[in-house]
DNA sequence: TGTTAGCACTCCAAGCAGGAGAGTGCTAAC
DNA sequence: GTTAGCACTCTCCTGCTTGGAGTGCTAACA
């Protein structure tokens, strides 16, 4: 069952070689293109052993061999050397990043654009931002004597604001005494959590004036439910054009159909949320659609509560050490980014 | 050159036929699906004269045939009639919008998308927001010591907000005054022509301090510009796949490859933008790389200024009348939407 | 004169055979 | 333990054949 390092060396040698061109490789192959100082005939001998142990199978008699799962598992749990990105790749991403954060979701969509551009596969970031915002203030904004704007602040420093319809005739001064009110009301409290008994409790005449009170709570609470949900932000689906594993249109529209089903996403991100990185490879995988696919998922943490889950899916044959590193990369990147809003 | 009426009734056949089909059409077909009272040989005849005057082709000598572009246009210019969307589809469209649109490039989005929905092809729409927006006010709202919350308020009441860095040690005060003399300088101005002279004019304390000063400047440039730039929306790529034009993946490259580029699109859609609705089949369009594609487009207005423009773009054999339904639909629903907000 | 039946013709698609190429497994020799 | 040699297998490509679908033409019919 354990390897001698020829053997080691060998398995390598075709599961990196079919990561990149996709082939079955054979015997003769692998004595042409790597110097190993071995003839075609020892190196069949060693790959007829592989295949015993199930490390390599054969499409068909007279093709050369490919990785088996086991032999993907083996790889990526003995062979992988951490690694490093490349400073071009993160000069890459450090200026992606440096021109497309204004808000929260600009974040999210952006790490799952940047992570299928750099691993050339499809990805999926799943942002968990339940429960992680906190009223810290707000203001009213004048527009004209219809409608004002309400300005949101959470505790993370983000801003939300919505257009809302006023009494005619309120002024300036009465808003602001209202916006303070409020403040000193609801500051602290989750926005997912605040309740329109809540809100009436804050005075009297707000309750009493109906328009105002339900414009305002219907601004809080789509403020807090818009961003209190959970958000799956998937990245490069026409990566999967590339990958030979679909050529055939059929098996993309096969897959699109699971990505686009969010609920199905959020399961699968979920499933994998409790180790750091966890990699998938093939039928380990659960979830009917992708059993043919590998994935590599990471879960990012602030303050040990999970803020976000991303992943890349793709075919089994997919280069795992350089996503792991990307991942790594995008991991320290947005911890810092969420660091500082957090200050 | 003028068809009688059994050949615009064949015509007519061929092409709604091989619409929804998509295999070239026989004259024995025709005679057995439609009831015309005609044998084979007389529609062989009709067809044959038809293909003279270059209605139909033939792929080969032995296929069935299908129309030419001229078919196309000459059935989109007389004989579709107007048509109007099945109550279903209106419903579906009211709940579509009526769920998003939270923020303006939500409301394009969700066209781009319910518009490939509805018409089961690729979707772009044009949002043209060039020069629409004016300086109205701008305030500080605080956050922490090093950092306030920039919210800038356009004449068309849409708000914007970005986190500066500012001096330690300012206060709500400074920032208080700091806007409102901001705000006596800049109002009325077009966000995008807004210079850093005319910041600095504001006074003399500001110019002097490098940081508040380039934070500010950079955070209107930010916001003028990510307003005032026209965006492309696209949706609805996926549909490709489920078109028989597009079985082969490589075709699905090459026009998403096309897709990808902001640019070319742009210059696509602003080709159409002076006529209502307009309509581009095959080799009619100018383009490279759609020359095989059918183009149904309509331009949207506000008082006379463009604001949008949507297309549909998909194989020749797309359904025409349904299509531009849908559109005057959207279209309709979209003015309604920009009047309210002018309002 | 318009319509239709009949028939030869064309072309594609599918199925099959044969050869080339790639790769294997086995055996015997080093 | 390693390697050369060789027979074997399987896919892929090519060329060939055949059946089906559709056409165009001609002659007969109303």
């Amino acid at each position: 069952m354990v390897l001698n390092e020829r053997k080691k060396r060998i398995l390598q040698i075709i599961i990196e070689d079919y990561i990149s061109t996709a082939e079955p490789v054979g015997s003769r192959t692998i004595a042409r293109k790597y110097d190993l100082g071995l003839s075609p005939a020892t190196i069949r001998n060693e790959m007829s052993d592989l295949e015993l142990l199930g490390f390599l199978e054969q499409p068909h008699t007279s093709a050369g061999r490919i990785p088996s799962a086991r032999a993907y598992r083996f790889y990526v749990d003995s062979m992988i050397e951490p690694g490093t990105l490349t400073e071009n790749d993160q000069a890459l991403i450090d200026a992606w990043y440096r021109e497309r954060i204004r808000n929260i979701d600009e974040i999210f969509q952006s790490t799952a654009k940047i992570l299928s551009r750099m691993t050339k596969n499809v990805s999926m970031v799943l942002a968990n931002k339940q429960g992680s915002r906190f009223f810290r203030y707000l203001k009213f904004l004048p527009l004209d004597g219809k409608r004002a704007i309400l300005c949101l602040v959470t505790d993370d420093g983000v801003v939300d604001n919505c257009v809302i319809e006023i009494p005619i005739g309120m002024t300036q001064e009465e808003l602001d005494y209202l916006s303070s009110r409020i403040t000193n009301k609801l500051q602290g409290f989750n926005l997912a959590g605040i309740t329109g008994d809540m809100l009436r409790d804050v005075y009297s005449d707000l309750a009493q004036d109906k328009l105002l009170f339900s414009s305002i709570f219907e601004a809080l609470h789509n403020i807090g439910s818009s961003n209190s949900e959970q958000k799956v932000f998937l990245g490069g689906t026409r990566q999967l054009l590339n990958q030979p594993e679909f050529r055939n249109v059929d098996r993309i529209k096969d897959l699109l159909s699971i990505l686009e089903e969010e609920k199905v996403l959020k399961d699968i991100l979920h499933a994998g949320e409790n180790s750091g990185v966890k990699i998938t490879i093939g039928s380990e995988n659960k979830f009917t659609g992708i059993q043919d696919c590998s994935m590599v998922q990471a879960t990012y943490r602030l303050n040990g509560r999970v803020v976000g889950t991303m992943a890349v899916l793709g075919p089994t044959r997919m280069e795992y050490g350089k996503i792991i590193s990307v991942m790594d990369y995008l991991h320290q990147y947005l911890s810092n980014i969420f660091e500082e809003g957090r200050k």
